[in-house]
DNA sequence: CACCAGTACCCCATTTGGCT
DNA sequence: AGCCAAATGGGGTACTGGTG
């Protein structure tokens, strides 16, 4: 298969193309150094009902990207071309683009609250675009931030510091796998009551009750695709969820988390090398 | 460490089949 | 024909293991 290196810095893959479509690269590759083209004259070369690649027949006198058209990377190759054309007008400056690109995968993952393949499958599918540092991918934080991805397939995992300190506390009640952070277990000792740093997986619904004794409120929290966060400091649940149910009357909100079903925040599975144990909720630690 | 491929899982929209 | 529930497929996610 022909291979293009894109202004990125990726290299694509593309199907042989038939004799009208190379024939129309290397027309549009001419055109890239052709000082007699402008920009504009470029892109209606790229969108000219004669280019073979485009449907003809959607819209009159000019050239259409179907779905089709947009998953075949021969298209991608072409828009790549126009970005070479606007280098070599000086309207596309390469240097500021790459500044521009400061995230790396893992840092837009934290940033879009998503797992780090769900970016790289999205820079894939060509839904997120990036530029190549060596062999890394690089992403634009504004794009990072505008980045939507469907809450359908499991819920993306919740960051949650739950216990109690004097005069404020934070727990749940969950369906999913609650495992607190390696660095809060300390010296294998017991699980300080305090603000434990967990992490919620494989959940589809969550009871949340958080304040004092005197001032509680409950959420109940489902899957969602906006990053929140709730709580009080220092404890809260951070992550892609909805507000399905809010209840801030104190007494409400007790009996709503006592009716909620699910597992405690207080039983947690330690993520560590050594074997896994079960924190089991003590009288002293209920609270 | 970063990337990639494969797998399991989930939700939603559409299709299919049975019932009234 | 219209309605409803089950089955199916597509699109998307998280996770794991392998590779360079």
């Amino acid at each position: 298969m022909p291979k293009h290196v894109l202004l990125s810095g990726e290299t694509l893959e593309y199907p042989r193309p038939t004799d009208a479509v190379a024939a129309y690269l290397a027309r549009l590759s001419a055109a890239v150094g052709d000082p007699t083209i402008d920009e504009h004259r470029f892109i209606e070369l790229v969108y000219s009902p004669n280019n073979p690649l485009l449907d003809p027949n959607i819209m009159p006198g000019r050239g259409t990207v179907t779905k089709a058209v947009l998953a075949d990377p021969t298209y991608h190759v072409m828009q790549d071309l126009l970005g070479r054309k606007r280098v070599a007008l000086g309207t596309l400056d390469m240097d500021k683009v790459r500044a521009r690109y400061s995230l790396t995968v893992k840092e837009a993952a934290e940033r879009a609250g998503v797992h780090e393949s769900a970016i790289r499958q999205a820079i894939a599918a060509h839904r997120l675009s990036s530029v190549k540092d060596g062999t890394r991918h690089m992403l634009d934080p504004a794009q990072v931030d505008a980045f939507k991805p469907s809450t359908t397939g499991h819920a993306a995992p919740l960051e949650i510091v739950h216990g109690s300190v004097p005069g404020k506390r934070l727990f749940i009640k969950h369906d999913g796998n609650l495992k607190l952070a390696p660095g809060d277990w300390g010296e294998l000792g017991p699980v300080p009551r305090e603000a434990r740093h967990s992490r919620l997986e494989r959940w589809t619904k969550v009871a949340v009750i958080a304040g004092t004794k005197e001032d509680a409120r409950f959420w109940e929290l489902a899957p969602g695709s906006d990053v929140q966060t709730i709580g009080f400091e220092p404890f809260a649940v951070h992550g892609r969820f909805k507000v399905v149910r809010q209840i801030n009357n104190t007494q409400q909100a007790r009996q709503a988390f006592k009716d909620s079903e699910g597992a405690r925040s207080s039983d947690v599975v330690l993520e560590l090398s050594h074997p896994v144990q079960v924190v089991k909720r003590t009288k002293q630690s209920a609270g």
